[in-house]
Parts: structure tokens; C-alpha cells; sequence
DNA sequence: ATGACGGATCTAATCCGA
């Protein structure tokens, strides 16, 4: 039985639900997992999403900033909603999704941007963002369990081919050096297999986001790989598709990320 | 090197994103 998931970082679910439901419509992914909801759990979409075919909603929101939820045609339990830092964040929800013979473990997380200055002397959002890794390193780390997935806006770019110049980007956060080797470290830790990259070959370039401050985003194409999928290696073996939809950046009042979906046998 | 845009908020100018 195929499961498909995407990940989303919709920058405003209640600004863009005509958005989400037309992808909805259309791509009809199994569970969808948004980032930067950016909205409190009492004024959630609930409604929307029920109409559109996806019943099962489990949300971790607050008011103006952050937010995860995870949207499902299929039930969900054992809903988690972690602090990372001490802090009281809407930055992870984790599920397990009924869905054949056993559930599928999935935690969804939206990592911290880090601010402009990638030095975690001067900055305590760059700070916050490396010990977020941390956390997660300790957490999710001891090898992966099986038939779980990582996803969300993990806000790095891992890879050279993640972003439109390597070398333009390296003091730029999101591609420092202590930021890919932090995310290297978790996802080595964890046992989790980058799943985008098992499909697309680590030296195409591969993007999921474009700022909205170049208004020719598509003809310069200066974007990043912020949005990731991961997957436990049992599942890593069983995914057949992965698609990136930059046509998405280009609808009316777009986020400035992309949804990227990806299917498992 | 800077600034370019866009969203949320006690709807005006400020913070935040990456």
C-alpha cells in the first residue's frame, strides 16, 4: 500500500488555505506537515481541511509566529508536542499515522532560521539554532526506529548543489560550515537516510525555497534546500518519488517555500 | 555591502523571516 507525505512551510495556513486546499486537490498526498502556521490552535483552518478529504488534524500553533501541524487522511495517536531549548515554541509535533500493518512514526519540525549573523557570540538566535541541533541530536539520536520519518523546514541547506552558490553562501546562515556539519551530525546520528537525495542525485542542484525579495526569482533562481524529508532506513528502501513543486512559488500570494512530496511503497 | 518582499500585530510601524 503506497503512502505519499509532504512537507510545507506555508508562512500563514489561515492567509493561504485556498493554497493548501488547491495543492490538496490536486497532489493528495496521505498526510501533509506544515511549518509556520502562524497560527492559534483555537483559530485553525479545522474546517477547511475537513472538507477538503483530511479528517484527522493535530496542531501545535501559537499567536504571530512558528507553528507545525500535521493534516492526515488517516488517523493519528500518540501526539507529542516537544519544547526544544527550554523554550515555550510551536517548533515539532510528532504522529503516528494508522496506515497498514504498522504505524508510521512522524515528526515534524521547524528548526529555528538563526537570524543574519552566523556567530553564536553575537547572536542568540544563531545560538538558539545550534543547540536546537543539539537537542534534536540528543533526542532523536541512538539510532533511528524503524518505520519512522523526519520531516519539515529545517531551515540548512546541507549540500553545495543545496543552493544557488556555494561559495556566495558560506558566510550566509542557513550554509555555514557549523550549520551543515550540525545537520550532518543529526542526521548521522539518528541513522536517517536524506530521502530527497536518494531520489535527485546529490550533484544536481536542488531547491525548496526562493526569497521574496528577488522579484525575477525564477529567472535567477537563487534558492536554497531549506525543507527536508528523512526517513528511517527501512522506509528510505521503499521510496519510489519525490517531487519538489516549484510551480507552487509562482500562484497568486505564493509562500516563499515549495511543497515537496514524497512516496513510499 | 546593501536592500530587495511579505506576514502578523492592540492598523502603524515594528519585529521577524532566511
Amino acid at each position: 500500500m503506497a503512502f505519499s507525505i509532504t512537507t510545507w512551510n506555508i508562512n500563514s495556513v489561515r492567509l493561504r488555505i485556498g493554497l493548501v486546499q488547491r495543492f490538496l486537490k490536486r497532489a493528495a498526498p496521505d498526510v501533509l506537515c506544515l511549518q509556520e502556521t502562524k497560527c492559534p490552535n483555537d483559530s485553525f483552518p479545522v474546517r477547511a481541511f475537513k472538507e477538503s478529504g483530511y479528517p484527522h488534524i493535530e496542531i501545535h500553533g501559537q499567536k504571530g509566529y512558528h507553528g507545525v501541524a500535521v493534516i492526515s487522511r488517516h488517523p493519528l495517536s500518540d501526539i507529542d508536542r516537544r519544547q526544544f531549548c527550554g523554550r515555550d515554541d510551536t517548533r515539532h509535533i510528532g504522529v503516528s499515522v494508522r496506515h497498514g500493518r504498522r504505524p508510521i512514526r512522524v515528526h515534524n519540525f521547524y528548526v529555528p532560521a538563526g537570524g543574519d549573523e552566523p556567530d553564536p557570540e553575537k547572536n542568540w538566535k544563531f545560538a538558539h539554532k545550534l543547540d536546537f541541533l543539539d537537542e534534536m541530536k540528543a533526542w532523536l539520536g541512538e539510532g533511528a526506529t524503524p518505520s519512522t520519518l523526519l520531516v519539515g523546514d529545517l531551515n540548512i541547506a546541507p549540500l553545495e548543489t543545496d543552493v544557488w552558490s556555494h561559495r556566495q553562501l558560506l558566510k550566509v546562515v542557513s550554509h555555514t560550515p557549523v550549520e551543515t556539519q550540525r545537520f550532518e551530525e543529526v542526521r548521522a546520528a539518528g541513522g536517517w537516510a536524506d530521502v530527497m537525495r536518494t531520489i535527485v542525485p546529490p550533484q544536481d542542484k536542488l531547491f525548496t525555497w526562493w526569497s521574496y525579495r528577488s522579484p525575477n526569482w525564477e529567472t535567477s533562481d537563487r534558492g536554497r534546500r531549506l525543507d527536508h524529508v528523512w526517513a528511517s532506513p527501512d522506509l528510505a528502501k521503499k521510496a519510489t518519488a519525490m517531487e519538489v513543486l516549484k510551480e507552487a512559488r509562482g500562484w497568486e500570494k505564493p509562500s516563499d517555500h515549495v511543497p515537496v512530496t514524497v512516496t513510499f511503497k
